[in-house]
DNA sequence: ACCTGAACACCGTTCAAGT
DNA sequence: ACCTGAACACCGTTCAAGT
């Protein structure tokens, strides 16, 4: 039967949760498959689309409307949904920062964030700064603590240097960035006009 | 005459800036050297620790002590010396983001940034923390900064999307995050221990 | 000590030709 | 429309052998 986009799609996700991003090639995708290579090709004109495809998927859900009432819940339940989407999957933060280069700030979470930050009193320009400075910590976190996960699962590991017995744990020092970033979005949000315009 | 370690740590920086990180290969770095790919491997285990001694240049000086008096002053020098060292040579923030993984969280800086902290009168995990949290935004915002200013260099871009006209410029958004960290900070050094230990 | 020659085991991508 | 076969132009790394 014929191989659909979706196929090739479903197809690269579990290569990437079996075997990493480092070993998901175009070429391994293509054998699980029982494909040449090139077919691959007819679905996605190259390696970099296909990535962004598997991005998109997995940054799916984390941009719904927040369902808290205030506006530092509604960021903190944003930035936590999206640290969740990204540890989903084995090396997702690392794939998102790689292929989102350049677009995660042109993207609907981004969007999201700024328009919480508007309700909380911000300016418009302020608050895309403001939304960019989120996901730049967000990414920056999460790459590293999955970093450390798999490193630490991937052999060297001494018994009192394992995650189990790190403190703080991942989702506190988590926190204590989101909170350092909500305090100082506080902050802004009592002052006026904190961007200038040249 | 032989080559030394040093010279293939300089010839791989001449490629880095001329051709960019995307073409800076083993093979064509012994070609630029005249000698066979095999060589390299004398001077360097792999590719890897390869790009790291560069990442470790790119660095060097960055660290230094700062020349400020206050404690938020400092920060922000820090901040921008490090911004100032990824951006003087080509991909130089996608290089230290992509081999320094989970090791620019083992680093001077680091301690530069965690010691000012801890004079700010933050607690010393809390300082730890504060100084990932900076790092993470730095990196972030300066990918990002960087990725831009080569794709607009590189062609696609309109009159008025120019990063010349661009407002508010790079500067003015790295500042507007960085003053949001620090108000943070300033918020977390008014109140004692922020973070629990488990 | 330092390097060559030559190989090994891969990559992403293209494209005429087949069905 | 969708895929094969086969090639093109590369990679990083290893290692016996040379000097």
């Amino acid at each position: 039967m014929q191989l659909r986009r979706q196929d090739v799609l479903d197809g690269a996700i579990a290569i990437l949760d079996e075997y990493g991003l480092a070993d998901l090639t175009m070429r391994r995708l293509a054998t699980s498959l029982h494909v040449q290579p090139g077919a691959l090709y007819w679905h996605f004109p190259n390696k970099q689309t296909l990535l962004g495809a598997i991005a998109d998927h997995i940054l799916s859900g984390a941009d719904a409307p927040s369902t808290e009432q205030l506006w530092d819940a509604q960021i903190s339940q944003i930035a936590h949904r999206l640290r969740d989407a990204l540890l989903s999957r084995r090396d997702g933060a690392e794939l998102v920062a790689s292929t989102y280069a350049s677009r995660l700030t042109t993207n609907r979470i981004r969007e999201r964030i700024a328009a919480v930050c508007i309700r909380a009193g911000l300016p418009r320009v302020d608050s895309e700064l403001t939304a960019d400075t989120l996901l730049y910590y967000v990414l920056g976190h999460t790459v590293d603590e999955q970093a450390r996960l798999q490193m630490d699962s991937a052999g060297a590991l001494t018994a009192d240097a394992s995650p189990m017995f790190e403190r703080p744990d991942p989702t506190s020092k988590f926190d204590f960035g989101l909170r350092l970033f909500l305090d100082g979005v506080r902050h802004a949000a009592s002052e006026p006009r904190s961007v200038r315009i040249r």
